[in-house]
DNA sequence: TAGATTGTTAATCGATTAACAATC
DNA sequence: TAGATTGTTAATCGATTAACAATC
């Protein structure tokens, strides 16, 4: 990965000492510990909102639920998708998350909807305390101190590629 | 975005000056310099590999051709996929893909397909001269260094997210 | 003891920020 | 001329790398 031993021990170092002087470190230790300053080890709980093509890839996507992240509920404001199921789980209209945040718990909400009304969702997520927000439209979200986001601005990665290439094919 | 007027200036000033001191910025010629700095005014042919729910949601995703980036093709191994139209494209079978290199420029090929199966894929669209490579699985590809690659793993945006989420709740 | 590998500090490097000259 | 804003260099900061002591 391109990563330099002096740079893994600093790393290590920072969390504390793991290894032993002289021997090397016990790998299945050290695994466990990285996944506990990680987090992987406690469950969160996730909703999706917006069940377009993007929303559905994200919901069958196993890889989560093996890291922690589960996700317990999808969201959208079409009543014609309403109903429909998703792995297990049933397409609930927006107007119920409310109700749905106020009897679960509610780690992360998934934004995976159109960017014109990112903004206005991601404000009544945040009004009704949800604290951390998974962002795959293209809109700059400003959200208060106390609440986390996370962009995935994917045409972000494809135009760093493209500007790569660039330089490559002169 | 919290990006200070230092940098800002820092960033144009390597690339050419395009304000006026005292004045300001042109802001229509800056920012078609900037896009043409980026790649942004050139078109690109790009290819998706994988026709599963993931490469469904970016065939449809219509921003990218906004950027330049054009979806020219679509290829997946499953017989039941072929023929399936995706915004007028019609799936295609990988087998085909080495025809469709000889016949059409390629500049990206995106990568949608199974863990499990990543590195094989990416060694036979190296092969066949794809020069650029746009990776939503999970794996880490190594290319050969005239390759460039681009990664999207989305499950480290979302460790990170729980990561801080879990510094935020103590 | 010799070799190997981690822990920890110091040196280096690069990116960000501050300062101010240039100039509209 | 005074005020404003960019261009450019210097200072600062933080991250990476190098060095070597500690110790198995």
């Amino acid at each position: 990965m391109g990563i330099s031993s002096s740079q893994v021990r600093q790393d290590f170092f920072s969390f504390g000492g793991n290894g032993l002087q002289g021997y090397g470190y016990d790998v299945e230790y050290l695994h466990q510990e990285i996944r506990s300053i990680l987090g992987l080890d406690t469950a969160h709980s996730m909703i999706i909102i917006g069940a377009g093509s993007l929303g559905h890839a994200l919901a069958k996507h196993t890889n989560f639920a093996k890291s922690g992240f589960n996700i317990t509920a999808i969201f959208d404001i079409k009543s014609e998708l309403l109903g429909e199921k998703i792995n297990d789980l049933e397409i609930r209209h927006l107007d119920s998350l409310p109700e749905f945040v106020s009897k679960n718990r509610v780690d992360i909400a998934t934004l995976t909807v159109p960017e014109n009304c990112a903004g206005e969702v991601a404000k009544f997520v945040i009004e009704l305390g949800i604290k951390a927000l998974w962002n795959f439209s293209p809109v700059e979200i400003i959200t208060p101190e106390d609440v986390l986001i996370e962009n995935i601005h994917i045409i972000d990665s494809l135009i760093v590629l493209g500007y790569n290439l660039k330089e490559i094919q002169t």
